[in-house]
DNA sequence: CAGACTATTCAACAGGTGTTGAATTAGCAA
DNA sequence: TTGCTAATTCAACACCTGTTGAATAGTCTG
């Protein structure tokens, strides 16, 4: 153990937060339930990160830049392997989508819990306003003008639109809700997120051509 | 004045609950401030509808039906005028999603607050699967039931896999969050539900298309 | 008018909330 | 060892929560 050893404690208390918020929201989850689950006492969480908003915040956005990396190597892979005019409405969506994928690959249910927890705010007419853009804007608008360039005398606000499209399903599917499961009465598996996305590329990106007005 | 006057307060805590828990959900709410903003004691939420989870469902519950029955018409409608073979999927999606706008054509804030509580409990983990089916998977089965002959030959899996993508723009639509507006530095409102539908429409159902195997 | 019933408020409870300051423990330096 | 500092727990605070039973006001019936 080194001197800067930040002890497993503290990671505890984010990991616990983190799966509890997820599920129940920043409401729901009491600071004392958090501390239980972690094994820990409540004045820690205090200790550690202040206030409970603070404690919140450092969760989301504790894997922020680890997942903004992923996606951006993903396009600049992709953009990087393309000829002249860049690469494909697919590829782009591809690269916004796959590194999510990390979740389940790594058998991390942390990761699992922080995209539910990324759904979350994302879907919330109070913090959604409040938290994704400092995290994800500058990242997403990367994106869109990557598609912008993928989709010529696309109108803007078209572009806007289906992005739109794009991140409410892909919100959906982040939340995990099992929804789906009992609607195809198993057929689909919402916490399978290879099939999600083997699913949402061909749609979206046809989608984007449609209403953008290239076929 | 009849003898069976509901009077005005008990609609007026549903009304600020429907706001209240559409903006901050069910923890995020208390029966004090619900009653506050009605103008009412806080006993009285517990006298007309009991618990606290209670008036959570009757809230929701309150225009499940009248929405059912105005998508249900438009479906019924569009069956009706459609050939042997049945609507396209256009018409179909659209049966599905037009009526939902009434929420601002009437003008009527209530029905925003509504669909917003909508998007959170279909997006949240814990709420999505105890009280989504019991009011609407019903006639959700009645859409994918049409949208399966409008795309013959298509497997099962991908229609629901579809009908997942749909519902995620859909649900991010109806919970306002108001960011796709700060995306777009204003040239797209989340408010316009109008516009909205007009982009979904074509987009979706170019997904439906690419993704069973129709062209 | 009296009576009955519903709607509404008042007052209070038992328990849970986030937060804090002091006390205790653990880990490392000299 | 003795210090020193960070990590952790303990105990408690002031406040807010959902819920309830009794009291009051309102409304219609006869």
């Amino acid at each position: 153990m080194t001197t800067r050893n930040t002890p497993a404690k503290r990671d505890r208390i984010l990991d616990a937060a983190e799966a509890l918020f997820a599920e129940h929201g920043y409401d729901g989850v009491t600071l004392r339930r958090i501390a239980t689950r972690a094994g820990v006492d409540v004045a820690l969480a205090n200790y550690h990160f202040g206030k409970k908003l603070d404690l919140f915040q450092a969760v989301f956005a504790r894997r922020a830049e680890l997942l903004n990396d992923s996606r951006r190597d993903a396009l600049h892979a992709c953009q990087a392997s393309a000829g002249e005019e860049g690469p494909s409405v697919e590829q782009i969506i591809e690269a916004f989508l796959r590194p999510l994928e990390l979740a389940q690959e790594t058998g991390d249910e942390g990761w699992r819990h922080y995209l539910a927890l990324i759904a979350y705010i994302n879907n919330s007419p109070y913090w959604g306003p409040r938290m994704m853009s400092q995290l994800f804007d500058e990242l997403v608008q990367e994106f869109i003008q990557a598609l912008r360039k993928a989709l010529p005398g696309a109108r803007d606000e078209d572009v806007y639109w289906c992005y739109h499209s794009l991140s409410g399903a892909l919100t959906l599917t982040l939340a995990n809700t099992g929804r789906i499961d009992k609607l195809s009465r198993g057929k689909c598996r919402s916490a399978d997120f290879q099939a999600a996305y083997d699913h949402m590329i061909p749609f979206t990106a046809a989608g984007f051509r449609r209403v953008c007005g290239v076929s």
